[in-house]
DNA sequence: ACTATAATGGTCAAAGAAAGACAATGCTCC
DNA sequence: GGAGCATTGTCTTTCTTTGACCATTATAGT
């Protein structure tokens, strides 16, 4: 068995037992494992990605963590099928607009919360001097932020 | 637990159960948390800022103290604060990030389209070899469309 | 009134405490 | 024996905590 998969299966049992969410400490963990800190960093970037159905988020400096949620599947099949296949690294203005509606239509997200990412990812929001395939990319980026966000909040809403 | 945080979380408790606005002795405290002084000094200057939704004000000499009040206006003064005042032509991420907390906390907008803001506004939205500065002036635009979109929303709100 | 002093709070820089990034090295399994 | 995953080590970044020194103000003594 590989280091890794042990602290995998560690962590996921902590998920398991616990809520779908856990903090650690990353030193503390390595120590436990008698690791490198960053085998953590490895375990995480390799293992709990968001195509993995995870998510992570930290904080340095004193008394600082790492969080990981689950994200489970529901209504995250059309988040999932956005984020992994429909937005690569590039989307135009009014396919990302069409994308918002169908979300509210769909009953992914809320109308207001639709109208708010059509707002980020819309032409006005990213205006300025720069070549149209590059703010395609950036929209990307920004809407795909976003859908990260809501299946976050998706995963926490089926914790409950 | 961080001292920071605790130190946050009473100063909160007292403001709660009191009036929206507290006076403490900075050297009185301190010595009750077991810290330095300026320990104060940095859970002000890091957690109640008018981004956070707090003013401070000080007296020193003999019978010195602090006060904190937390400010409050409505949710239209709030936006128009924020889109005309707050926010310019630049916007760093982590005041965004406050920014858009403070957008829940205040009841302007839901918790969950408070994320979603925050997330189209994060580093991570915003990624790619542009500097910092560039990458400001673009948050500066996304945040305004998106405050935009509410305003309007709660204007038709209004209406009905 | 005037001044000295003590009682406060403010500032800033340095030290400390995590976590992140990434390159270098080590394994494994064709 | 080469490709790709695993592991480690080192340097960087970020946030927290402390301490030394500074600024301001109330008050007591004259």
């Amino acid at each position: 068995m590989r280091l890794s998969d042990t602290i995998e299966s560690f962590i996921k049992a902590m998920i398991q037992e616990d809520q779908p969410e856990v903090e650690l400490k990353r030193n503390e963990l390595a120590e436990y494992f008698h690791c490198a800190p960053s085998q953590i960093n490895y375990v995480l970037a390799t293992r709990f990605t968001p195509d993995h159905g995870y998510v992570t988020s930290s904080q340095r400096g004193g008394g600082g963590y790492i969080r990981i949620v689950r994200v489970r599947q529901s209504s995250v099949d059309h988040l999932s099928y956005l984020l992994n296949e429909r937005i690569g690294e590039s989307i135009d203005a009014q396919s990302a607009q069409v994308l918002c509606s169908q979300l509210a239509e769909r009953g992914v997200v809320t109308v207001p919360e639709a109208q708010l990412m059509a707002a980020a990812v819309s032409p006005q929001a990213l205006s300025g001097p720069v070549p149209e395939a590059v703010k395609d990319a950036q929209r990307a980026k920004i809407f795909k932020c976003m859908l990260l966000t809501v299946a976050r909040q998706r995963a926490k809403q089926a914790a409950e």
